[in-house]
DNA sequence: ATGTTTGATGTAAAGGTTTACACAGCTGGA
DNA sequence: TCCAGCTGTGTAAACCTTTACATCAAACAT
């Protein structure tokens, strides 16, 4: 009962009176074959409600029309919106579009990498800022499909990215900032290994020695660009007696982070410090109070990299290997001026 | 450049000096092949870096091995913890996992169905609450796949589902209100479409007449589970000037809304008034103040429900066609005593 | 009238598996 | 000695397309 056997290309050829190529042309290249042969077969279709097996057009195209995206955490929320784009642009142009959720395990990124080499998927999108493990190990030295890097850039390759210019987008947070008269301003969430922090943190620097301000080492604190990060960091600015007028941080989940340990402190917000996000996420706007942030277009963001990566499939030459958004400033009731001390 | 010619089984067959059904049978069923032969093999595969076609396979077998997910937005906040589940699931049973983003559109709905009838996927795990449009209009009446409907059930039919007890939930959760001695319990996001909405009102009624308090319709407000409809249903009660102590709320998101709105009128909560969610979203911890909800197991019912897809998929007959987890009490800081007055 | 081009269609191969069936060799029982 | 059953393997069909090539008729040019 499962399966009522499905009409073939078979079947609506003997029904439309025709031999089965001219079925696969009337669908694929309409132009090629005569007006009352084409009607014939649109309507013996129609009849059996026929629907081409993909499994066989992909064995035989030596293409599968579908898109693997390898994510380490679904639940960042960074992922949805972004993966919002990323499929409406895949759909629009009807390729599929599965999902792997990696965790950050080497092993589940090199299973995962099976479903191209098993030809289920024809490109790849990556979230996990670099590349996946697993591959060119087994002899054979599988090569890596056409891929595009979304949310985070892959770390010393030249696979194409496409996100928001974070070196502008930090800097004009740090100046929206500087605007507000404030000049001891910290970093919270630097890090090492992360682009993404790493280009965030040099917008910041070049803000504030645009405007002539000497950096204060203490000020700036290392994070994961975790809610507890930006918790703790401000708590130790606390324990050394350093303190800023101001927070810019790495990530909203990191200022949220900042916003609770400053609560707790029972300070008011913003009149007595000011707290910065980036990436406008969901809550932003509901937190109290509310972030001022930079928006990362992700729906854009989406829609350009799969756009990116399917010209990259087709085999077009593609000009720019880096696509950079424009992130936009959101004022909300973090940020005030800068109290008297 | 992009395809060097995989290794198919007939490269592995000459090398390991065997035919290619044998190749087959040492990947697929070892006990049927002798030690030495199989030995072989496994060395010829490891020498051409041989993974099988998937197409070719599905073809021949007539099953994908892909479950398509079909959600009406992948941005619901109770999505991406369920996707995580599902998703784990699934690749433990080496299933891939689609992701078809419908936007309650019909036209996609209906392009997606197209997924399942061209083999690409063999079964179908439905957030949407509602069989797909375009199902069994194309003649040839398209039977539909294999499907659990998980986050809301679909009214009326007989679609197994997964997921928490709403009824029993909404009713822990009043039954909590009203032990922090409250009686003027409003119930915000009333709805006569929504399955979970009417199980949640039934919960909150339930809990209310057991414990002969007689309810105010007044209390009782329509709300689509949105923020906007939680901050508009209490502005009503405001300007009605008919007021609970408690409000329950069919959500989270509808909760936070309420909390916007008494907020925007100075209360203070909970002293003055108490607010209760369901979900346990995200967010809901960061909230001020802290929102008092029932969690929703949300990995488990995922896992539960893609075990149970493959259940029937794999043609088990399957016991139970609902799956009910418990929802639980988390107590933050938006409910409090009732005040006197 | 002949040769050439064009357009529409058909024939058959190829894509890479799985698996029913056949076969060969061997074991063990009668 | 013969037959039955078992084990391990091979042959070939089937799964459903797309497409190179062949064919044929009609139109056109010479």
């Amino acid at each position: 009962m499962q399966h009522q056997k499905l009409a073939t290309i078979e079947d609506v050829a003997a029904i439309a009176g025709v031999s089965i190529a001219t079925v696969s042309r009337a669908i694929n290249e309409p132009t090629k074959v005569a007006d009352e042969t084409r009607r014939r077969v649109t309507e013996a279709i129609a009849q059996t409600g026929y629907t081409t097996n993909a499994m066989a057009r992909s064995l035989r195209m030596r293409r599968s029309n579908m898109i693997l995206i390898l994510a380490p955490d679904v639940g960042d929320p960074n992922f949805s919106n972004i993966l919002v784009g990323l499929e409406t642009e895949a759909s629009k142009r009807s390729y599929g579009v599965l999902i792997g959720n990696t965790q950050n395990d080497p092993a589940r990124e090199a299973d995962y990498l099976r479903f191209i080499s098993s030809n289920r998927a024809d490109g790849l999108i990556l979230f996990t800022g670099h590349l996946p493990y697993g591959y060119g190990n087994d002899a054979g030295e599988s090569r890596l499909p056409p891929m595009v890097a979304v949310n985070e850039p892959v770390s010393n390759s030249d696979v194409p990215f496409v996100g928001v210019d974070n070196f502008e987008g930090s800097r004009i947070a740090a100046e929206h900032l500087i605007s507000q008269g404030h000049r001891r301003i910290a970093f919270i969430g630097r890090s090492t290994s992360k682009a993404v922090n790493i280009l965030r943190e040099k917008g910041y620097r070049a803000a504030l020695e645009g405007h002539g301000i000497t950096i204060d080492p203490r000020l700036i604190s290392d994070g994961d660009g975790t809610t507890e990060s930006g918790r703790a960091a401000t708590e130790h600015m606390f324990v050394r007696d350093v303190l800023p007028t101001a927070f810019l941080c790495v990530n909203d989940v990191t200022a949220l982070g900042v916003i609770i340990a400053l609560t707790a402190r029972r300070y008011e917000l913003p009149r007595q410090f000011s707290v910065m996000g980036f990436d406008d996420i969901t809550f932003a706007s509901f937190v109290s109070p509310s972030l001022t942030t930079m928006k990362q277009p992700r729906l854009k963001i989406g829609e350009e990299a799969m756009d990116l990566l399917l010209a990259l499939l087709e085999g077009k030459s593609v000009a720019r290997k880096q696509v950079l958004l424009r992130s936009e400033l959101i004022v909300r009731n973090s940020v005030g001026q800068v109290s008297r001390s």
